[in-house]
DNA sequence: AGTATACATGAGCAAATACTCAACTGTAGA
DNA sequence: TCTACAGTTGAGTATTTGCTCATGTATACT
């Protein structure tokens, strides 16, 4: 069965409601004209006379009282659907679920979202450490944090800041060390997922790169991190992520130069989301956070 | 906030549904490009992605998932509003609200509902004797029967049978009449809503008439019936109504033969209801039975 | 009789809608 | 490499929608 139109409901709505065409009309800043167009062409679409017309009045029919109801019903909840999605636009709101990577996310989103929860105590906020890339574009997430190089199809991804990279090692390996390529005859703890990143870092300063004598694979920063502090090799970290480490003596930076990497933290969303509020909203507390963070401020890149 | 249109709302929630464009696309007989098309659009109108585009598949988007059930169900209300006026039309509705003269109303029509009871087991039927003109286009009935003359504007007016008139007494004060203008020598028994109905009878005899000498005015034909039984004048009744009292030989008829009334009783529903299926089906029933009574069938007229 | 109120109707026009078609992009699988 | 699948995009076209305007009808009131 085919649906008349939303407007020949709304005008039929109105004037059941106000029980007249003329008001019905002034309320839907139309002509009383076109009020009587529209019901007339409603009931020849139903095949029903919805209103029975007196002489300077309308009343609704037996079938018209037995439609308006439902139609009341159907239009609003249809406008409350489309209304609320208005609200997510405005700004009204207040969730947002995220995808982070995980170091990033222990070591300093989690930190920092304390202070988002105290400044916006209304707001949901739902954090899964991920590095899945089916997270992209899942509905479960308004958004997603990564390391990567990007772009990512069909994504808006906007960089947060640039990774540097400095090779770590602990305090006893450290001696073992006089200069960059002292480091080859040294364990190199890899990132499973990121084989080439010793390459590219050998490779940014100049330097050749053979494969290691002794090489482990990790699946994450962490266990990379766990590897290093307990003297199994040489870690290649972003000094930021691992500020207390470094501050106990757990680990020390092999040289203080810090090297740019290949890869970035990115905020992505799809492009379809570009004008939602709360992910507006979180990004730009995100990116006040990295200025605000004196060991952020000199790698943030306000580019898309 | 103004609404996009139900058919773009329709695309989505088969969509959405379906999880797929192009299965949608063959539910509601398009081709996928105007699938894709409609949901661009509404998005476009909404200003949110209702869906995040795979290479081979959507999905629904977070934004996508909370709009979804509303709109299901508020084009579900306007689906179930609209076929419920349908089934109206195709018989489905079995109730009928109607307004009836009162004395046809307990006469006639009564008795013989309980007939319809039985063969319409499910049926509602609700029946309200008066004579207001006010029910005409009141959207508490569906329709009205009346004894008059007709039309009523708007109004689809069938006769259902010509008032046929007789003059009636009690048998003591029949003795005292020979010829048909000895009546007027009798207090006369008038309806005060039809004060006109005795001359009209004299006239359309080819007789004179002068005010009567006595003369009583009744507000309905059930009052008038029972002060002419009880010998208080002579009453101008249609003999069907009272064949319990004729037969009883309460009242005797002053002469056999019958003078067509200016009156007639007719069924009245708007204009604007002429399709509706309860209406008819019970219109048709209603002609059915005066056929098949013997003292109704000479009478009826199946014109409009 | 004149004015106000309220709904009806037909004609006309601009805008919106609802597609199709042709071509494109990007996998996935044989 | 080719084919199938699935969604995208722009252009074009026919149809529908959504009015306004002018006019009509029928009270109700002054």
């Amino acid at each position: 069965m085919s649906l008349p139109s939303l407007n020949s409901l709304r005008t039929f709505e109105s004037a059941a409601r106000l029980k007249s065409f003329s008001r019905a009309a002034t309320e839907l800043f139309v002509s009383p004209s076109a009020v009587s167009h529209q019901i007339r062409q409603l009931e020849a679409r139903l095949g029903v006379a919805l209103f029975i017309r007196l002489d300077r009045q309308v009343v609704l029919s037996a079938a018209g009282q037995r439609y308006y109801p439902q139609v009341k019903l159907g239009i609003d909840t249809l406008l409350e659907a489309s209304s609320q999605l208005a609200e997510e636009l405005t700004g009204t709101v207040q969730e947002i679920k995220m995808s982070v990577v995980p170091f990033f996310a222990t070591r300093w989103l989690l930190p920092k979202l304390s202070g988002f929860r105290k400044s916006q105590p209304d707001w949901q906020l739902k954090v899964q450490t991920s590095t899945s890339a089916s997270d992209f574009n899942s509905q479960d997430f308004d958004l997603v944090i990564r390391r990567g190089i990007g772009p990512w199809k069909g994504m808006i991804a906007k960089k947060l800041c640039r990774e540097r990279l400095v090779a770590v090692c602990q305090p006893k390996m450290y001696l073992d060390i006089q200069q960059v390529t002292d480091i080859l005859d040294q364990p190199l703890l890899f990132n499973a997922k990121v084989m080439t990143e010793w390459r590219e870092w050998f490779v940014s300063q100049g330097l050749g790169f053979n494969d290691p004598v002794v090489s482990f694979d990790f699946q994450n920063t962490s266990q990379i991190l766990d590897a290093c502090i307990a003297g199994t090799g040489v870690a290649l970290i972003d000094p930021i992520l691992i500020t207390e480490e470094l501050a106990q003596g757990k680990l020390r930076k092999i040289f203080d130069h810090s090297v740019p990497s290949l890869r970035d933290y990115f905020i992505v969303y799809p492009d379809q989301c570009q004008h939602q509020q709360n992910i507006l909203f979180f990004e730009q507390w995100l990116f006040k956070q990295l200025a605000l963070d004196p060991l952020m401020s000199d790698r943030c890149a306000l580019t898309k």
